[in-house]
DNA sequence: GGACCGCTTGACTGCACGGTCAAGGGGAGC
DNA sequence: GCTCCCCTTGACCGTGCAGTCAAGCGGTCC
């Protein structure tokens, strides 16, 4: 693979993730088959195998623009702000707005994370997101204005709850995004915190 | 369906079940074919469409199930306890515990939410826990213990906390349960209880 | 010992789907 | 107008799997 692609080529490439992007995310991996995407674009199967190895490749490089795209969107919300209690809300408020945004690839999300072979994909980039937040916890700890706690604990608890929140309220329930941010922001520095 | 079955015979049900119930954990729900279940047993393919109609339906049992075990597990740790913030942290406890005992039912739970077909079940057999945790979470609003928010949220993001802090530190990464339960409790009680 | 019936067998069917490939179009550069 | 090569076509292949079924086994009751 790694073919060199002309503009147009490049704009091909460009439709076909972003059209599968959109099938995976509302009708779910499995159900999504290559011959959905391709027809539905109005080509043939050869297309898709010309700029894709595998619907598994394919599925991986979703992920991981997704992925990126929600890290994007959570450091832009958070700038070079300097309180770092004030930088986990901000990334929570972000991820909210972001899980607004994108609801259909929330399902995606827990799709890959149960997967066996998208699940190490998944975490990675869990990960990387997650070392943001650690930092600011373990300064926010040093600052004396969060419980002395393992950080990465205490950042995997506020994941939990932006993703339950997110997941119930905003995908399943419609609800209003910035009602359901400041209810997670509430909790988590709270229970950030300590009493 | 729905037959009537000899002593013989539940005895053969409760068997696939219990054996599809690990496979399934184990090695997820697609990747797990009913003739691997039949062998797995040693019996032909004809001895499980006698006792179910289909792989879904089985699925399907094996999630009630396994919810109610969850369930019962909570209520167990619970009993008559008369404080609503004590039965709060004893149904975290306990669900930490349960998640520890059955941790490879932890992936059969996110596959089955993001899945279509499953979702809706696992959604209802996820709003009778709740349900229980909402009623603690009323009391000791009333009680004035708890910040006056919507119980329903604060119930969900203690279950995120949980559902999170138990995918991530108990079934990935083996951490002591106590440990992890600890935390779980300080965050979810702060949190909840607002400054 | 015969009839009944719960239970078992495993070859077979139909189908969906990921992936392949030989053949052909068409734009760019000469 | 010729050549080159990026791109496209869509019939075809192999495989894996859920589900079927005609036939048979064996315990129980009379």
């Amino acid at each position: 693979m790694e073919r060199r692609l002309t503009p147009r080529g490049k704009e091909r490439r460009r439709q076909l993730l972003a059209f599968a992007t959109q099938r995976f995310a509302e009708h779910g991996y499995h159900p999504t088959s290559v011959a959905d995407i391709v027809s539905g674009l109005g080509v043939g199967k050869g297309v898709f195998y010309w700029y894709f190895e595998s619907k598994e490749q394919l599925m991986l490089e979703v992920l991981r623009e997704a992925q990126q795209s929600l890290r994007r969107a959570q450091q832009d919300a958070i700038g070079d702000e300097p309180d770092p209690v004030r930088r986990i809300e901000l990334g929570i408020r972000a991820s909210m707005a972001w899980f607004d945004r994108n609801r259909s690839l929330v399902n995606l999300f827990q799709f890959a994370a149960s997967e066996e072979r998208f699940a190490p994909a998944m975490r990675r980039g869990q990960e990387v997101a997650l070392a943001d937040t650690v930092r600011h916890v373990k300064e926010a700890v040093v600052e004396g204005r969060v419980r002395d706690s393992d950080p990465d604990l205490l950042s995997h608890a506020i994941l939990g709850v932006t993703g339950q929140l997110a997941r119930t309220f905003i995908h399943e329930r419609n609800a209003s995004v910035d009602e359901i941010a400041d209810a997670a922001v509430a909790f988590c520095l709270d229970g950030l915190s300590g009493s």
